[in-house]
DNA sequence: TTCATTAGGAACCAATTGGTACAAATCAAC
DNA sequence: GTTGATTTGTACCAATTGGTTCCTAATGAA
């Protein structure tokens, strides 16, 4: 019973999470994100309690589309060594200047919003997780597939940092391209 | 000739620079900035053309007080490696959630102004030269001062790297002290 | 003392902000 | 077709936004 919803809501997320991550929160006004979502106000304080539950929403979309992938390509990666497959993290296809939705949520919201920094917390986990997971598949220390090394965990933490500032600095145009060799240097691989 | 200004100027830019540094651009309306600033609108608008030129005045400051004075302190720096040095850049003994005004201005205005990604560079091309000085004279690498070694340069620039990503995660609260060992890995230092 | 010049402060402004109210529209079930 | 539940679009809102105007007070050179 009762009218259905005349929009799709994946569609509608894909819109809120574009333009949040290219503009942050702050930035982007209601008329701004009404239009990139496709939705009246109506339909939107419906579907969303206010901007900041869109926010969210677009977090949760980025964490089952951007991040979940991501995860699974590295999962998957059959590359000859770790660097190639960690060049699935560093080379992503995206418009430069837009950076890493993480990375940009963290800086802008993530000492005021409890809810944001939750979020990016745990995606930066499920990346460090698989960067983990690179390392021992490549066999970078001991080969302990069960209990992994500390120092394997800390080289993946150590990564995912430089991963990080990669996206911070990415967003003015200077150097963007070095990353495959700053990754040489901590994986010692040629490169 | 004429009235001259009542206010001291350095107190004023720091004001400026705080409220910055610690809620960004956007999130920073001009009631607050004229209380951070202890000016009122008059003076203000005088003193600086808009809000966009006092957020540029702020990072000009960060520059001349901040990053100015750590450069001079890696210079100075006479700990026994290379780490302990660069200590003094990881550890700075800022309140943790306003990370560094560098890596929050080139996330949030770093594709939008060209302003503030001009002096976001310039500032981190500071810090990158102040590392790889750090470097050389802990002799890390071959000790060629006068021709720094390629491979040096691009050791700092991956500590510069490391550096943003860990003020960038640092903005929530996980993991935030575990920069020795990060840094460690890098070096090849015992910790 | 005069006077050009600037600082300071308060009142004011149009535009924009995020959010609400509500009636019309749309469907399933009966 | 009627009912009941829910979505959708529009009109509307008070509050806030960054910025301007304008007038007075203060200053120092001549």
């Amino acid at each position: 019973m009762a009218r259905p919803r005349s929009f799709d809501m994946d569609t509608v997320l894909d819109g809120a999470m574009d333009i949040f991550w290219r503009q942050g929160y702050m930035a982007t006004n209601l008329p701004d994100l009404l239009g990139a979502m496709g939705l009246t106000r109506g339909s939107f304080y419906k579907a969303f309690a206010d901007k900041q539950g869109a926010y969210l929403a677009a977090l949760d979309r980025y964490d089952s589309q951007v991040v979940d992938r991501t995860v699974a390509a590295l999962q998957g990666c059959t590359g000859p060594t770790a660097g190639h497959c960690l060049g699935l993290l560093f080379a992503a296809p995206w418009d430069p200047g837009r950076g890493c939705f993480i990375c940009n949520a963290m800086v802008e919201l993530g000492p005021f919003e409890e809810d944001v920094a939750a979020r990016t917390n745990q995606m930066a986990a499920k990346l460090r997780d698989a960067i983990t997971q690179v390392l021992v598949r490549h066999g970078d220390g001991d080969d302990d597939v069960g209990d992994v090394a500390p120092a394997l965990q800390e080289k993946a933490d150590l990564i995912l940092h430089l991963y990080f500032g990669h996206q911070a600095m990415g967003k003015t145009a200077a150097g963007r391209d070095a990353w495959p060799i700053r990754l040489a240097h901590i994986l010692g691989e040629e490169r």
